[in-house]
RNA sequence: GGGCGCAUAGCUCAGUGGAAGAGCGCCACCUUGACACGGUGGAGGCCGAUAGUUCGAUCCUAUCUGCGCCCA
């Protein structure tokens, strides 16, 4: 990285370019030690506080979470330095399916005994081993992106406090009826064997397929089915049947059929409601329903129904009265032989003895081809449509997901949306962007019963115990579901003896088994704004975290993906109104999805996957966190192009070296300095861009606009600091004027230092490095204070007069090159017609304008000479005297196509104010400035067209 | 089917009811004592189509076309 330089050298201890890869980490300790990260106890100070969505355990850190942790961050950073006591929260969730799928993976790659081997004690043992082992990687690698959270209040979900909240919520939800245990039809994940929620479902458009089947009528009955139609649709030919046509996307759920469903106003099936066909295979007698559900134009109208395997179906068979006769394992084979509900009223005839047999045990994929190969034997197979199927599939598993009938415990999320709608409807919550309240909105409105339990090991296992008859005791420990068990069976009669001998587990059995299964992860997940900061033990005075409890819930701002809405920020409003009675956050910043250069996801599968931790290993962490930061604008994706992070190490190194710069010219802000009290213009000029600056930085982040704060602090530091600044200022650093070149050094450094400020939200690793290096300080970057915007220091008159020199300095070079000067050559500079004001400008800057428009002398003329190369700026005339170097020709064309561009603009304004209705209705104000850019034209139109006439009297 | 969003320079994207912007890329010139991860200059756009509102539309409204995403 270093370029060598031979000897001694005044700036050996300034390298050319930050190094990230050995500073950041320095950096981060440096903070880390200085407790940077906790919120100050400054007395006063308005707490702000965010909890960070907590990431996977087994996670490692993605490009979503690069962009989510650097807003966070970004955030904290501002806040903190504007004196608010920060607290940012982070941990991590316990993720019951993809932790306990790990660890399970690990066991069968060491060949050590299965999770069923060694049992669920040892098992959720070894986990906890993992977790202590690997479970911290991405809060490692947190700390690399640069985050600023208090590591010291680290929280887990599976923590004891954290848990201890978890049994408090259950139990009282269902001591409020909020949280039942119903038999009903759940997303069954066969590769997990356990139960998911909607939402870990994700339903997939496949290619599939539509098998079309004969189920013959019962007794015998035939009907006419209508074949051909006339214009009006009326049927005109129709032929005998003696049976119902189906069609079915997953042909082996019909061993579960227990009916058949036709529209109610389907005329082509009236005669058949009421009676039976013969379910093949099995030989069950069926019915055939009248139900809506039956869509006349989908296939043939009828439609096989199988309560216990499909969502429809299962209300079709509350409807109707239909059993529900679940023919599966919970690895998703196919049971029939030893499968009481299956067998119950039918006749084993050998025949369908052997296909129960050769079914029976088959994965479901296998038993559909065998089912689908029994109907073409038997000539009961219409057709095979090839059709577009949505399947479902676990986000998790990836395996097809299939509806299963079980016991499991709902939470009564319609309940508990109501108070989660009207927050946000009374504006107590507010979305960034504003536009997701009506996807908030829509999922509330629509919210289904949520399935809370899972069958798993690793998780908060679910606070229920059941008696021996079956009784369900919910209590937030074992010993209160013991008092309430033996106060109900001491009520019922039994004896203390009997109990006792219960308690023991001799006699009937053990009083109280525990229910096996877990709650979701997203269920502690949504107790995370409270439980993080104590709740419930902190409720109570005296306890560490009351105070912190008490002041920072609501927390300030959630920022999260809108991926998530529906998994956490509704859930965690639902569950924050009902325990706090008040919301868990006032505002939630809905950011980006970061996706590929192309608009693609980043997948695993599609290989399209940028590491962030590549990025920051190769560019430095400022780079990456500023590249997402720049274009995190609201309401949009952000597709990430590693050119574009290599630009922003580019302006890195940009800033770095403005500084180096800086140090050796000596600039520094003393103490006591006051910027109010430079007097150079120029000076006077950077002080007034750079408070303007800080207005607008500081405004983007009030509201959100990281982009627009990324792109005003950007565009001040190179095009105007660097590009302007620090060259006009160069011959007052370098010159002999004691006075200016102290203002000068006072100036440049009190202006690096608002750079730095401004910056270290996004860059924070090369701004508290330069903060360092840059001056003599005490304390960090990190804590030092947020500037303010003042009045006093706008100096718009300053701001002109800089604006016009450097409007005249861009013209000349913009005509040397177009003239093709070499760069080197030093050339004069005319200046003719000047009005008082250009002329002081032009005495005040001339040494500045020399240098950098590589003047060799400027002076003031009537008329520009013979053969001059010639523009206008701002209302006077200049001129390159280059009798002879220049192409007489090439000049007349240009001057030509100068003078039309005037007149063309000059055209369009006349057209505006020829207009009446405009220069009537028009505010006054634009059309004034409709006038006053008119004149403006027509002055320089003027000039050029003199130029030109000079140029032709040659 | 319901909802949300996008279409602006070669690419990736900002932006505003009253003079089209950035980064990257491209072209030319420049190793000038902060910086070649740099400097200077430049080319490049009927702001998706049509209609409407308006004195005025890239911006507001409607329709259309194309492309995403979410939910059923």
């Amino acid at each position: 990285m270093t370029n060598a330089k031979s000897g001694p050298d005044a700036r050996s201890d300034f390298e050319k370019t930050f190094d990230p890869a050995g500073a950041e980490q320095e950096i981060y300790d440096a903070w880390e030690r200085a407790g940077a990260f906790r919120p100050s106890d400054a007395p006063g100070a308005e707490p702000f506080t965010i909890v960070i969505p907590p990431p996977n355990v087994t996670g490692s850190l993605h490009m979503g979470h690069a962009l989510n942790n650097t807003l966070q961050d970004i955030l904290a950073r501002f806040e903190r330095m504007r004196g608010k006591s920060v607290l940012w929260q982070p941990g991590c969730d316990h993720a019951g399916i993809a932790t306990q799928m790990v660890v399970e993976r690990q066991l069968m790659e060491r060949q050590e005994p299965s999770r069923r081997e060694m049992g669920r004690e040892a098992f959720v043992r070894r986990v906890w081993e993992w977790k202590e082992e690997s479970g911290g990687t991405i809060t490692r690698q947190l700390r690399r992106l640069g985050a600023s959270c208090d590591w010291s209040r680290e929280r887990f979900t599976m923590d004891e406090g954290l848990s201890k909240a978890v049994a408090r919520v259950f139990v009282q939800l269902y001591r409020e009826g909020l949280i039942y245990r119903d038999k009903r039809l759940v997303n069954w994940d066969p590769k997990f064997q356990t139960a998911i929620s909607d939402l870990e479902v994700e339903n997939i458009e496949t290619d599939g397929h539509f098998w079309h089947f004969r189920y013959p009528l019962a007794d015998g009955a035939t009907y006419e089915f209508p074949v051909e139609y006339d214009e009006d649709g009326k049927p005109t030919k129709w032929e005998t049947r003696d049976y119902v046509s189906v069609a079915t996307t997953r042909p082996e759920t019909m061993l579960g059929d227990t009916g058949v469903a036709v529209h109610p106003d389907d005329d082509r099936y009236k005669d058949l409601v009421g009676r039976f066909v013969e379910l093949p295979i099995v030989g069950r007698r069926i019915p055939i329903v009248a139900d809506e559900h039956a869509d006349p134009e989908q296939g043939s109208g009828a439609v096989k129904i199988t309560p216990a395997h499909d969502f429809n179906d299962f209300e079709v068979g509350k409807r109707a009265g239909l059993p529900a006769i679940n023919v599966m394992t919970d690895d998703a084979r196919i049971a029939l032989l030893d499968n009481g509900a299956f067998l119950d009223g039918l006749d084993p005839t050998p025949a369908r003895r052997k296909v129960w047999e050769a079914l029976d045990g088959k994965d479901r994929f296998e038993a559909r081809k065998i089912v689908v190969a029994w109907f073409e034997e038997n000539g009961l197979l219409d057709r095979v449509e090839e059709k577009k199927v949505v399947q479902p599939f676990g986000d998790r598993s990836g395996v097809v997901i299939e509806p299963y009938l079980t016991d499991q415990w709902y939470v009564d999320a319609k309940k508990l949306a109501e108070a989660a709608i009207a927050a946000v409807e009374q504006g107590k919550t507010r979305f960034v962007p504003e536009n997701w309240t009506k996807t908030y909105y829509q999922w509330m409105h629509n919210i289904q019963p949520w399935c809370v339990s899972r069958q798993l090991w690793w998780g908060h296992q679910i606070p229920a115990w059941y008696g021996p008859d079956g009784h369900c005791f919910v209590a937030e420990s074992e010993e209160e579901a013991r008092r309430a068990a033996i106060a109900r069976y001491t009520a019922e009669g039994y004896t203390l003896e009997e109990i006792d001998r219960m308690v023991r587990g001799e006699g009937e059995g053990p009083l109280l088994a525990r229910d096996p299964d877990v709650l979701d992860t997203w269920f502690s997940s949504a107790l995370w704004p409270f439980t993080t900061l104590g709740w419930p033990d902190a409720e109570r005075e005296g306890h560490a975290d009351h105070a912190v409890l008490k002041t920072r819930y609501p927390t300030s701002v959630l920022v999260t993906a809108f991926d998530i809405i529906f998994f956490w920020v509704a859930r965690m409003m639902m569950m924050g109104l009902h325990f706090m009675k008040d919301v868990p956050f006032r505002d939630v910043y809905i950011h980006a999805l970061v996706l590929d250069e192309q608009g693609r996801k980043m997948s695993k599968s599609k290989g399209n996957v940028i590491d962030p931790l590549a990025l920051i290993d190769k560019y430095g962490a400022d780079a990456l966190r500023f590249t997402l930061a720049a274009q995190a604008a609201q309401g949009r994706n952000i597709r990430l192009a590693e050119a574009r992070v290599e630009g922003y190490r580019n302006f890195a190194t940009k800033l770095w070296n403005a500084a180096r710069f800086c140090v050796m010219n000596e600039c520094v802000a003393g103490p006591g300095f006051d910027p109010a009290s430079a007097t150079a213009t120029l000076n006077k000029w950077i002080v007034h861009e750079a408070n303007a600056c800080v207005g607008e930085v500081s405004a983007a982040f009030e509201t959100y606009r990281f982009n627009d704060a990324a792109g005003a602090i950007y565009r001040f530091t190179w095009n105007v600091f660097c590009d302007w600044y620090l060259e006009l200022a160069k011959p007052a650093l370098q010159g002999d004027d004691a006075a200016a070149k102290a203002e000068t050094r006072q100036v440049a450094g009190w202006t690096l230092e608002r750079i730095l400020k401004l910056l270290h939200p996004f860059m924070p690793f090369v701004t508290e490095a330069l903060w360092g290096k840059t001056a003599r300080r005490e304390g960090l970057l990190m804590l030092a204070d947020w500037p303010l915007e003042f009045a006093e220091l706008r100096a718009p008159e300053a701001a002109a007069e800089i604006n016009w020199m450097i409007g005249l300095i861009t013209a000349i070079r913009s005509l040397r090159a177009e003239m093709n000067i070499p760069a080197a050559a030093r050339i004069p500079l005319e200046a003719a017609s000047l009005d008082d004001a250009a002329r002081a400008r032009l005495a005040a800057h001339e040494g500045v304008v020399r240098r950098l428009a590589r003047l060799s002398v400027v002076s003031l003329v009537d008329a520009p000479g013979q053969g001059a190369a010639q523009f206008v700026h701002d209302g006077a005339v200049f001129a390159l005297p280059l009798a002879g170097v220049i192409d007489v020709a090439a000049e007349k064309a240009r001057l030509e196509k100068e003078i039309a561009k005037a007149e063309e603009e000059i055209a369009r304004v006349d057209k505006k104010l020829a207009n009446r209705n405009f220069v009537e209705r028009a505010p006054a104000a634009v059309v004034e400035e409709q006038k006053s850019r008119r004149a403006d034209y027509a002055a320089q139109r003027d000039k050029l067209a003199a130029a030109l006439d000079r140029l032709k009297a040659l």
